[in-house]
DNA sequence: CAATGACCGAAATACCAAAATGGTCATTAA
DNA sequence: TTAATGACCATTTTGGTATTTCGGTCATTG
């Protein structure tokens, strides 16, 4: 069988990144880890950023269908909304690749900043999508959908990733009450 | 009139930091602006990094007064909440010192991540008191106000500092409209 | 005796040679 | 003929060091 070099140069640069970071990672090293001429990448890709965005898409590609994966027709919608938020998060936190271009972005490499970026509005404009949804269907409120998701993921990350570094971490169910107190039923008495 | 050589030292640092930053700002320069040998700022402050505590301390201190003299009986609680929250918010950005520390805590001097993490606790705290204050009143649902007031912090600086970076920015009205809708009333259609 | 600035060790900075890296392209192998 | 390759080049990064700067002290001073 023919070996699939782009899909080589893909898996090792993917290992590569999410192990030692992007700037850590030489393409000599990719070439190195994929059986392949360093020459053979630039076939495929036009630079290292381009590879780096590639993977990105990829990774955002699977988020979305394993956010999709959750959805149930029985479920209530802001339970969904949960379910799939939260799994998406998930992801970034256990993927590898995630985690560490997230460390990386922190300090400043421009091309890490950039693919993050990236990946960010690519979980607004996801979870846009869904609130546009909701609306529509008089689940909820209407509002910006695009302000309203990105609020949403900022308390996410907000309870996820920064309340833990001066706190005990939250459960998963403690993180769910939390964000249906505050985005959905609101603190205020009736 | 007797020369107050505390009184200056404070405020020299005070317009320096502010200027420059903490980590640009010399010891030389604070005594040179304050007109005094650099020896005397040691009578008065152990070393560099008392000298900013002090000055957070201060900021923190007129951070305060300033929210509570938004207090008025005749508004609503969360329209409280709101003003106050936002008058201290406004104060942090209009602040010269402040923004300068800010820019500065992202980037990793020890000195400044410290004095941020202590200037976010004491506005936390103070949010939290005012939540506990409303849960015991009735006003608003029972939650933990730590948590809460966390969570109305973040929501804040999310909306005033991180969304205006990749779009227009809010103004205080719609910055209370959000505010009121995600936290107090909720999305949910009840 | 409060105030001071010359002084000190430590830490940051500037500097530069050597090594490494991203990307190219003439050569090679299929 | 064409896809693959790695030696090669210009540029950037690194590592080590000489130099400067800075925070903090303390003997001297007014």
């Amino acid at each position: 069988m023919e070996i699939d070099r782009r899909r080589n140069i893909v898996e090792a640069a993917e290992k590569s990144f999410s192990l030692f970071g992007y700037k850590a990672t030489t393409m000599d090293q990719i070439a190195k880890l994929a059986n392949v001429g360093k020459g053979t990448i630039y076939t495929f890709f036009k630079n290292k950023e381009e590879l780096l965005q590639f993977i990105m898409e990829e990774l955002i590609k699977e988020m979305k269908t394993a956010a999709e994966e959750t959805y149930d027709k029985n479920i209530s919608f802001h339970k969904f909304v949960h379910r799939a938020i939260y799994k998406m998060l998930e992801y970034r936190m256990e993927h590898q690749l995630a985690i560490k271009l997230f460390e990386e972005g922190k300090f400043g490499t421009p091309e890490v900043v950039e693919a993050l970026k990236y990946f960010e509005d690519a979980i607004v404009n996801y979870i846009s999508h869904i609130i546009q949804e909701a609306i529509n269907k008089g689940f909820i409120h209407p509002c910006d959908p695009k302000i309203t998701a990105y609020i949403i993921l900022k308390m996410y990350v907000a309870l996820i990733f920064d309340w833990e570094k001066n706190n005990p971490s939250l459960s998963k169910e403690e993180i769910a009450d939390l964000m249906n107190l505050y985005i959905f039923k609101g603190l205020a008495v009736s």
